[in-house]
DNA sequence: GGATAAATCTTGACAGCGTAAAGATATACT
DNA sequence: AGTATATCTTTACGCTGTCAAGATTTATCC
């Protein structure tokens, strides 16, 4: 039993594991023990690793934020200017969670959006996806010399993450509206706008 | 034994002590057991009355979503017109969810926002708020001598409510933002605009 | 009104869960 | 080499949702 005994990356492969059987079954098929069970380790193993399963959660959750910032930030950088990057990173945002209904749910649901940051005083600034948009926001206002005061900005910039968010939330919590054409509307000009 | 062995009205009952625990304790303080013996009643007595713990749930959502709708009936009610009514059932929204945060995280986490209605083809229009939303959207429409087409006013009703639904999601689920002044949002002009 | 059916509730049991404690085994350090 | 530390296993506990069998009350029907 020497060869066996330690898994070596039993840390990665628990999030890995985990992340597969959410996207597989959803959250409700999530359990410390079957995810130990799948990667070959007794029930106890992950507390080697995570001090409860909230703290497997919140790692999972990173993971799965990060893949979204990829995208996110490959909108940006694919864009001929900043007006147009606000407007792509909306659409890919929804359209990201809209291809993963189930990371929306497990992201924000039941749990705080930003509890995998290990943050004292917690504020928007801190999902990753906001940073992002503020960024770009600020250079688009500069780009074209808009002056704006602080609290506008902010009421904009909410205006459009919430548009964002509600949007991805409604495509992937709710019935989605049968009628409704999301590949359309993602292509054309009418988001967020 | 012959006083207490029927409880008389053990299903309304459970519904309120379950979300009395939501309220006071979130629900991952919820637990079948919990409201049985909140109600003195064994802990398999709510199988009488609901096949299993989802339909207990359900049962709750529809009893909280009624309550929303008590209070975006009134901002109707009290709006001089169609289009003041509009942007005050966002506000309204909004303030609910703001007041209730742990009902936003019950009623949008984990589950479909309109699991609670029976109904084979699911959309956004069994969520009564959305119903509501869409019944005064025409009539402004109407008021204003309005013509638009089909999808334009799709995609606009689906921006209003996204707003709506989105900025309550930032609200409740992330840690708010310190330096936003909800409250003077609310009563500005600005929101849903 | 008394028998029978149905609804409601209790009791007991089961597997699965998260977690803690104690012990086994591998790795790291000195 | 020997000791400490990290990692993993085993065992155990209480809590959970659910089911089955039985008790008790209410409703129905003649």
């Amino acid at each position: 039993m020497s060869d066996t005994y330690h898994h070596g990356n039993l840390r990665e492969a628990l999030i890995e594991a985990g992340i597969r059987i959410i996207n597989e079954s959803g959250e409700e098929a999530f359990s410390l023990r079957k995810v130990a069970s799948a990667c070959d380790v007794s029930h106890a193993a992950p507390y080697a690793h995570f001090k409860d399963k909230d703290e497997l959660i919140e790692a999972i959750k990173k993971s799965v934020t990060e893949q979204l910032m990829d995208e996110m930030e490959d909108a940006v950088r694919s864009a001929a200017n900043s007006e147009i990057a606000i407007v792509g990173m909306g659409k890919r945002y929804v359209s990201f969670f809209r291809g993963n209904p189930d990371y929306f749910k497990f992201l924000f649901g039941r749990q705080n959006i930003i509890a995998h940051l290990k943050i004292d005083e917690k504020t928007d600034d801190d999902y990753p996806p906001c940073v992002l948009l503020k960024e770009t926001y600020i250079k688009y206002l500069k780009e074209n010399g808009i002056k704006r005061k602080k609290k506008d900005q902010e009421v904009e910039l909410l205006k459009i993450w919430a548009s964002a968010h509600g949007l991805a939330a409604i495509a992937c919590m709710s019935g989605v509206i049968p009628s409704f054409d999301w590949d359309e509307m993602l292509e054309g000009d009418d988001l967020l706008r």
